[in-house]
DNA sequence: GGGCTCACATACGGCAGCGTATGCGAGGGC
DNA sequence: GCCCTCGCATACGCTGCCGTATGTGAGCCC
């Protein structure tokens, strides 16, 4: 063991490589501690800590605070956001990949999620803080459009265009599942056993022209 | 003008007035606080300078700052629960009920809103913030469920069964409205021009046996 | 391998916010 | 009308957190 219990690094590693890996851990423990607790609480002493580093280094990474938001929320939504593409892209049976899609959301466990995501209810409180950052909405709005853009899109091609009523505007619809998705998790945050997956199913069969089960 | 430009107020009041006055003012600018920062940020001395009062004024009426979080919400969720209910209630022509809550709840504007209700996106905020209390959650999550409930059976009831498909559990069509208004409130937050009266109106069309224009 | 560089830890000053103790002036019972 | 009560303001100590300055040991160039 190294100093202060955190494990020696393996010998002989490049400065560089090392330096990388220490990002990586305090832009990890960052989504972490801020999945848990929202943007504004968590110190930088329990972000440092969780990493096992200090605020010295901190401070060799990161220009202050706000600046290492930024970084985390870039990684946070990028991956968001290719994950939503992904499966707008993919989606050949859109039933099945958006109840997919909100599982992946609903499930808290990230090992079994087949999205590379936290949680729903750590994605949707990181979301929700960081919506009160100008800069970083700036940062990502457009981004985001494309994304929700794009599962609309799907939602009007391939086979998916059989399944939806062709009087609806695809953008809404796609609006409209992300929506549903977002809200779905907002209510599990208030205790409500709410289940996005199987509600986004709902909206989809709803949409499709005629009932699943008819 | 009383001491530090605090307005006088009217002379010989009753102490119980005055009392309950000042409580409803820190209240009141605590909704706004929070609303506008989140329940982390905002400091007790902001609060009760936006009230016009100190922290000696805060500390008669709340023993901390978690009593005082809890009596703000139970002012926030009791009129946001009322509103659902009346709406659900109410709710002869369905679509068109619930388009103006969506409305409502879109609306910045207090004023200009039909439900007592702050803006959707404040609201949504306060929700969000206010998940991370257990004891605040232990408090209206019961209420939340008969609400939602509410909606649900009311989309069942009435004129609405007109509308609804025979085959849809009218509670996952009440947790489907919710949730829309969530999730939209969510993405109006990360910039997305999303239009929860919108769509809603269009979720209830695809409920609808026919669209509206067919 | 000697010395420089750099990643990180430690130490320090400062500030903001919370909760308490105390002061003060205006209601309200007698 | 006197004095007690009480609602609110002021003053103070304390803690936690941020950002900086400084120390140190391990990589890296020659």
């Amino acid at each position: 063991m190294g100093l202060y219990g955190r494990p020696m690094r393996a010998a002989a590693r490049s400065r560089d490589d090392s330096k990388r890996e220490t990002r990586e851990a305090l832009v990890q423990a960052g989504i972490a501690e801020f999945a848990e607790h929202g943007l504004d609480t968590p110190s930088l002493d329990a972000i440092c800590a969780r990493a096992g580093y200090t605020r010295g280094a901190f401070y060799v990474h990161f220009r202050d605070r706000d600046a290492f938001l930024v970084a985390v929320m870039e990684r946070v939504l990028g991956r968001f956001f290719d994950s939503i593409i992904a499966t707008g892209d993919a989606a050949h049976d859109l039933e099945r990949t958006v109840g997919r899609f909100a599982d992946a959301l609903a499930s808290g466990r990230r090992g079994a999620s087949p999205l590379p995501l936290p949680g729903a209810v750590q994605l949707h409180r990181l979301l929700e803080a960081c919506a009160r950052s100008p800069q970083i909405r700036r940062r990502f709005g457009s981004l985001m459009q494309e994304a929700i853009a794009r599962v609309g899109r799907a939602t009007a091609a391939g086979q998916a265009a059989r399944t939806v009523r062709g009087d609806v505007d695809p953008v809404q619809v796609g609006l409209l599942l992300v929506a549903v998705a977002f809200g779905g998790i907002a209510l599990l945050e208030t205790g409500i056993p709410f289940d996005p997956g199987k509600a986004s199913r709902t909206a989809l069969r709803l949409v499709a022209r005629r009932p699943a089960r008819a």
